[in-house]
DNA sequence: ATGGCGATTCTCT
DNA sequence: GAGAATCGCCATG
């Protein structure tokens, strides 16, 4: 048998056409890997939400709203999608398939290779603090509007296989306050324990996977 | 041309 | 927990 280094090569295109809700759940324990000309920076995906427009009023996508930002959500599934917050970069995969703009949000990851250049970059030494939010691992890992529309199966940004969880904890989606009811829907999913799990919520439900 | 605002983060109290 | 930073996107006129 040849040895094959498996560590971090890109998952098949096929990986992302499946269910949002599903993807978003599936992504978690994969890692995402970005390279620039400095090196590699990697880290296992650990907190993620699905965004389910036309119907979802806390998706940009939301009553199919297509404009120059959200256009990248109406292609083909595992594209990036990635846009400006304040002055932070937020990055999502595309999913739900062409013509129809969903997409899931990663909110945070666990390191696995290039913790030196991140650490660099965000000017801090600190561990956790590092990657535990949508705009810091973004900035930890030089993903920005470069991204925009990149699919995810190839260098310079890809996904990669991981781990799988044993335990994914369920709850509500953060700061999206003025989204109606759809504040209620029960769209973020995280590693149950996981310390780099952007914020402390009670999860509505916990599954344990076999 | 302009004004409102946000899927955030950091630094205080 | 509140407030500021700070900037691009997008809807209006």
């Amino acid at each position: 048998m040849e040895n094959i280094n498996t560590e971090f090569s890109p998952l098949e295109l096929d990986f992302f056409e499946q269910p949002t809700i599903s993807l978003a759940k599936s992504l978690l324990g994969c890692q995402l890997v970005k390279w620039t000309k400095e090196g590699i920076t990697a880290g296992y995906i650990v907190e993620t939400e699905a965004y389910k427009g036309p119907d979802d009023r806390a998706a940009h996508s939301f009553n199919l709203r297509r404009t120059a930002r959200t256009e990248v959500m109406y292609h083909r599934s595992g594209l990036a999608y990635t846009y400006q917050m304040h002055t932070h970069c937020l990055f999502n995969v595309v999913s739900g398939g062409e013509g129809k703009p969903e997409a899931v949000l990663i909110r945070a990851i666990h390191p696995s290779a290039g913790i030196e250049l991140m650490q660099l970059r965000r000017h801090s030494q600190q561990s956790v603090n590092l990657t535990n939010g949508p705009g810091k691992f973004t900035k930890a890992m030089h993903i920005t509007m470069e991204d925009y529309g990149h699919l995810l199966t190839s260098s310079p940004l890809y996904i990669a296989a991981g781990y799988k969880p044993k335990s994914i904890s369920i709850g509500k989606r953060i700061g999206i306050d003025n989204s109606g009811e759809a504040v209620e829907y029960p769209w973020r999913f995280w590693i149950t324990g996981n310390k780099y799990v952007s914020r402390h919520q009670k999860a509505e439900r916990i599954e344990t996977i076999e």
